[in-house]
Formats: C-alpha cells, structure tokens, sequence
DNA sequence: TCTGGGGTCCTAGGACCC
DNA sequence: TCTGGGGTCCTAGGACCC
C-alpha cells in the first residue's frame, strides 16, 4: 500500500500577522509583528484576554487565552490591538482559496489552517519538499503573511510537524521519522492532550510522547479506559482520519456572549436570548438547514456551566418555535443565579424539514414559510438591524419590556 | 482591569423496550 | 421468592481544539 502525503498549512499568529497587514495598508508605520504586541479583547466587556501575540511577547512569556492584566504584567509597555474578525474571515478566504489550486482534497480546518491530501500526485509534483517551500514563499510574496507547512504520510503527523520550530518553516514528519523526531517531545505537545490529561500522565510518570508510545496499552486502559488506543496510537504517530469535509452528524451552531454586568433578573435575560435567537436563526436559514435539538447555556458568577437542551418533535428553522422553546429551558432550568454569559445552541442539524408523521394530529398549517422568513432576513440583513420581527415574537417582547419599566 | 466565542467528540447515567 | 441483560434514545457535562 502506498503511503498517503499530506500537508498542514498554519498560519503564523494568524490574527496578530492579518492585523498587522491591515495596519500597513492603513499607513501604520509600524510592523507589529515585531515589537510586543498582542492582539485582545475589550476589558471594558468583560472579555479582556490574549487571543494571539507576536514572537516578541512570546519572549515575554505571554501566552495565549491569559487576561491582558496578566499579560501586561509580564510586559508592562505591551501594546494591545482589538481584533477585526471581519478583516481576518476575509484574509482566511483568500488563503484558502489559494491552497484549493494545489488538490481538490482540501480540508479547512479552522479559520487559519488547512489540510492538503496529495497522495497520488507524484506525476504532477516530483518533489514534495520543493512544493511545500514553492506554497510558503508564495503565501508570503502574494499575501505577505508567513505559514507553517507540515508534510507527513497522516493528518496527525503532518499537524505535529507544521508546530514544530516556528515561523516562515517547512518540517517533515514521515512515518520512519516519528522517532527521531517526535518521541523526545515532552507529552503537553502531542495534539489532544491537554491540561487534564497531561497531568494524569505525568502522574504515571509519562513525561515525554516517547514514554507514551512505549507504554503497554493494558496499563493504560486501567486510567484512561477507551481514551487508551487512541493516546498510544497518537504517540506512535498512528492516524488514518481521511482529508475529507467532515459530513458529521452532529453539527451545531451557537450564540453565547459574557453581559456587560451579571443579570440577575429574568426578563433581562430574556431580552439578551430574544437578540440571540433572532441572530441564529438567520444563521440557520442562511445554511439551509434545520434543526432538532434547541439548546441553552449559562456560565455563572462563580463561572460554573450548566447547560440544558431538549430535542423537538420536528425539525425547525422558525424564529418563534426556536425562541419559544428558548424560553422555555429558560424558565425550567435557570437556577436563579448571576449570570456572567448566556448563549443558545442549535444542535443536530439536518437538511431536511423532518415531520414526525401522527396519527391523531392534524396536519397543523405552517404560518410562515421558509422563504417568507428569508425575505424577512434580507430586509434586516439591509438595514442592519431587526427592522422585522414576527409579530407574535414582537408582543411578547414587548411585554417584557413593560415588565421591566413597571 | 481578572478569566472570549465557536466548535467537535466522548462518556455516563436514566428511561424504556424486549 | 428472586432478579437478567442488551440495545437505543436522550440529556448533562467535560476535554480539547483554534
């Protein structure tokens, strides 16, 4: 059987590298990528932490995910940067784009990577290191930001080796070289262990990925039951997940955001959760899709989560069913503590409008179809706000709002 | 001036059926 | 008297990723 080939290309400190580019374009005269600089959330929303940084403040010992007020700690002159999400999907189209003339077996795995399958490619490209450097060098010229490209014969390997010494670098991690070059590695670098279970394994002693793949599979089926396989495999550098866009089953979207202060009263949440459920379903409608499952979440003061979800009797991309049914877990579920972050999810999506065929019910009349509520979404799409709202939605909210100001 | 937002996948436990 | 398991569906929560 011949070996697969396979690329993973990352972006070096995507949302850091796209905004300093845009600052450039703007006549910004300096290049933040290389001074301290961070880009970060608002701490005036509550949402104050790092969510990329420059090698430079990398030296400092930032890491990503920390609060501002930590990371300003380490460096007190940082500069801090907002982030321009609008910017950064525009800059990961391009990028992706770009890659797609290289082989129709694409995955786009997040905003800032992708994987590239070339397996039987060989006629067309004679040297695959050549062309790894040919993309990078490219992407630089072209776009002028700098990636990582990793080559392996699996997805697992050729993300490993896309981390390795960064940026503006092209690293190998073929089957033979896992050894070498994996084993040494201290086990916090293996994809998919994290904080949990890097602790547990350096509790057995299982320092490096090296200890890892050499450790008998029944020893470590006693601490992490059918986890087990899947670790030593990663260790060995064993993975034959296929590049292929990922038809899974449970697809979901979500809507959450931390309030400006904690909401203790429920028709305040409900205002928030009307806002979200207006947004999703606009998001659900725009995908096609419909779905099954309604979900909603909480984190409190005390960040504790709890969520509580309920699967409906048919599939839906109504605003009012969705809404009603938010309301609905609401009531039922909310524990009457301070909200820090509230949020909806929309699980189990599917393309088809599934009708549970009853016996007993009449076929009940849809109000509004579908097509009538994407018109409703393109007026709102234009003028940029919620001009329109069913009118049922409108009077119950409306009524909140009364509650509110009596 | 503490601690984001959007995802996927897995597990455990309860309900229910045979 | 006593006490099965297998299978499926559903929900809650956790680990991990970028």
């Amino acid at each position: 059987m011949t070996k697969r080939i396979i690329f993973h290309i990352d972006v070096n400190n995507a949302f850091l590298s796209w905004s300093a580019i845009l600052l450039i374009q703007k006549g910004y005269s300096i290049d933040i990528r290389k001074i301290a600089s961070v880009i970060g959330g608002d701490e005036t929303k509550r949402s104050g932490i790092v969510l990329a940084k420059s090698p430079v403040a990398k030296k400092y010992g930032i890491v990503t995910a920390e609060t501002l007020y930590s990371a300003r700690k380490k460096c007190p002159n940082l500069k801090v940067f907002p982030p321009n999400y609008q910017w950064y999907y525009h800059m990961s189209k391009e990028f992706h784009e770009y890659l797609k003339q290289y082989s129709p077996n694409i995955l786009k795995y997040s905003i800032d990577e992708a994987f590239l399958d070339l397996t039987g490619t060989k006629y067309i490209y004679t040297d695959y290191i050549e062309l790894a450097y040919h993309i990078k060098d490219e992407i630089k010229t072209k776009f002028g930001f700098t990636v990582n490209v990793g080559i392996a014969n699996n997805m697992l390997c050729a993300k490993m080796a896309s981390d390795f010494e960064k940026p503006d670098k092209v690293h190998t991690l073929f089957d033979e070289e896992v050894k070498n070059k994996m084993w040494p590695l201290s086990i916090e670098d293996l994809f998919m262990v994290g904080k949990k279970t890097s602790k547990k394994l350096r509790e057995l002693d299982i320092n490096t990925i090296g200890d890892l793949a050499n450790k008998d599979l029944e020893f470590l089926t006693k601490y992490f039951k059918n986890q087990a396989i899947f670790l030593k495999n990663s260790a060995n550098g064993l993975d034959d997940t296929k590049v292929q866009p990922q038809e899974s089953k449970n697809q979901s979207i979500s809507i959450s955001e931390t309030l400006p202060k904690d909401v203790d009263r429920i028709d305040e949440l409900k205002e928030v959760l009307f806002r979200q459920t207006l947004e999703l379903s606009r998001q659900l409608r725009a995908k096609n899709k419909y779905c099954n499952v309604v979900a909603i979440i909480f984190k409190n003061n005390h960040f504790e989560n709890y969520s509580r979800q309920i699967k409906l009797e048919n599939s839906t991309d109504k605003t009012e069913i969705i809404y009603n049914t938010v309301i609905d877990l609401l009531e039922n579920s909310w524990k009457k503590d301070s909200i820090r972050l509230i949020g909806i999810k929309l699980a189990d999506l599917c393309n088809e409008r599934k009708k549970q065929i009853s016996l007993f019910d009449e076929e009940i009349e849809e109000k509004t179809d579908t097509s009538f509520q994407k018109k409703i979404d393109e007026i709102n799409h234009k003028f940029g706000s919620n001009s329109v709202v069913p009118a049922s939605m409108l009077g119950k909210r409306m009524s909140q709002k009364r509650i509110k100001e009596d």
